[in-house]
DNA sequence: GCGCATTATCGAAGCGCTTCGACGCATCGC
DNA sequence: GCGATGCGTCGAAGCGCTTCGATAATGCGC
């Protein structure tokens, strides 16, 4: 493998002017510049990373710190690791995998031996050890979602508060005044997890400030889950018009059979409307109208929010995305009457 | 960050014992070894990544190359790429996770800096161009799945071949003499995927040894597909008494929703097999017996395969799992006459 | 009690890079 | 015309580790 010498002695410069002109940190002519990198390729010169990591220079990667929990949603997990990788790539950047019980040691230990430049930490909980952790190391991070209380680290999301309200809005205007919403499973839930919060906060702030009657259902994991919880819904809401999907993908295909099966026909007998959706709610049985969650646009930003503290450029900064309306026609205004079958 | 030198200097002994006292390569007195290790734990000190790397010794990182289709599995990938993370881990060893479109470059590049001592490849095509790279960069390696016709390299997976002779046994045993098949989207075969070619050889040979009649649906993606599939393997084979699965969750669900829909029972009117199953096949709708896919088996072989190779241990070797069977009551005799809804 | 093998430790070289200070040279203002 | 300035380049130090002799200390046989 080329060094940087084989490339120095094949342009005639030495090796800390093919440094520079590497780097860009020092002015170099352009005739030499071009030398240097005509070397540069013939040699397929690619930089050693210890040498480069030891010299005190960047490490050229990004740890993701991903904890999958049991009842985690594999596909909406595995789009984000995709994105954050993809997102890193476009910065020369590659991706340290910290998972399984490992994403709080995982950083420790990556950053005690100078192995990244920085972290993205995803499924942030609640309380969240990863946040302590990070703020001690003063590790350059950007954590997906949001830990309550938090503005000295840079965290990005979407304003759940707001999508919560828009969902409301979306549907009060249409008409609607009787909402029920179909929840993440409840061991979400339970365990407090912050964006739901946010979410439950501005949708029932919004019903509250409109007047509309609303109820919730946390079902069960899985298909089978999102229709129970759709019929408890409707014995719960006898009058309920609309309905919100605040969850994933089995939930919704769950109650979306379940509504079919009843034979209610969207958006004529029942509007629906796919909140902070992560998946392509175009593509279920019925298409959904939806409030799809920008995890490309998460990710995206989480990584490059991170590398700006690596270079230090600006503060670490709390980012909440307004949520965005998609129309794929599933929400109209109630019927005057319906009679669920 | 402490350094070795502090370490040495707490310990009162030379960095050099330290890092002998560390890698165990030369012996070091008890009582040196142990007042090292004290100073290691005060200190907290954890070797740079940076200067281990470049002083030629590992870098204990892995890459894994994992290539998701814009018609891959989502949940069956992510499962591989946690394995794979997770036996890493096992070896102290961390994962550089190479995806969308970087797949390939990506191995070159972490290869060309020095920065990984092997790479995992997932998702082997017929015709992967990873296997000549791999091969003419030297790199330690390990191929989840069999590239046709190599036996240079370690790869491994299950025995396809055996798993597909395995499901019609198991079925003829029974006493099925019609076993119909839903395989994975088709978009998987035009790409004349290794895995699926092994099984259906395996398959096809063995019903034709055993007098077997068959047919095989290559349905669509997705949940509706197995439920049309299922519909055309019935047209097809009007006297089916047993299905073979050898696809993803999503068409397996498909069609058992459809088998439930037609009042069909399992095992009584059909008895069905989940083959090479990468999912629960327990926590289907209906339980089905299975031949599992060993995905952990799978990627920690793979991951021990690689690390064998950089510690220059053996030769590489292609490694076969040989397929075992879960019985969840599924399979039963056929009834003397079915007719089907 | 002497030489010899063995064990425990040390010093120093070197891995490939970045970066600092220095130097030579052309350019500029006055 | 002379010092000041800036540009392009070089040499060397140093990042923290591994590893190769070398050396000192110990135990052994006879």
């Amino acid at each position: 493998m080329a060094t940087i010498n084989d490339v120095a002695q094949a342009a005639g410069v030495s090796i800390s002017t093919v440094s520079y002109a590497l780097s860009g940190k020092r002015s170099i002519a352009a005739s030499t510049r071009q030398r240097i990198m005509r070397a540069i390729d013939e040699l397929e010169y690619e930089p050693n990373a210890g040498a480069r990591m030891l010299a005190g220079a960047r490490t050229n990667i990004l740890a993701l710190s991903a904890p999958l929990g049991p009842d985690g949603h594999l596909p909406t997990h595995m789009r984000f690791v995709t994105s954050v990788v993809e997102a890193a790539r476009a910065h020369d950047y590659d991706v340290l995998l910290l998972a399984t019980d490992d994403e709080v040691s995982g950083i420790r230990r990556a950053a005690s031996r100078s192995l990244i430049d920085g972290v993205v930490v995803m499924g942030v909980a609640t309380t969240d050890e990863r946040v302590p952790l990070v703020r001690r190391l003063g590790l350059p991070s950007a954590f997906i979602g949001i830990p309550p209380g938090v503005d000295d680290m840079s965290c990005i999301d979407l304003d759940f508060d707001r999508a919560g309200r828009e969902a409301v809005t979306m549907l009060a205007e249409a008409g609607h005044t009787s909402i029920g919403v179909i929840g993440h499973p409840h061991s979400y839930v339970d365990r407090d997890t912050n964006f739901i919060r946010r979410f439950t906060h501005g949708f029932d702030d919004e019903c509250r400030a409109r007047g509309v009657r609303t109820a919730t259902q946390w079902p069960e994991i899985g298909r089978t889950g999102g229709a129970q919880a759709y019929d408890l819904l409707r014995e719960q809401l006898p009058d309920m018009t609309a309905l919100v999907f605040h969850c994933n993908e089995p939930i919704v295909e769950g109650a979306l059979r379940r509504i079919s099966q009843l034979g209610l026909s969207i958006p004529g007998d029942l509007s629906v409307l796919a909140a902070c959706a992560s998946y392509a709610a175009d593509e279920l049985e019925t298409p959904l109208s939806a409030i799809p969650l920008p995890l490309d646009e998460m990710c995206h930003s989480a990584v490059e929010n991170a590398l700006a503290l690596v270079d230090s450029l600006g503060d670490p900064q709390v980012t909440l995305i307004a949520p965005t309306f998609l129309d794929r026609g599933s929400i109209a205004a109630p019927r005057p009457a319906v009679h669920p079958a």
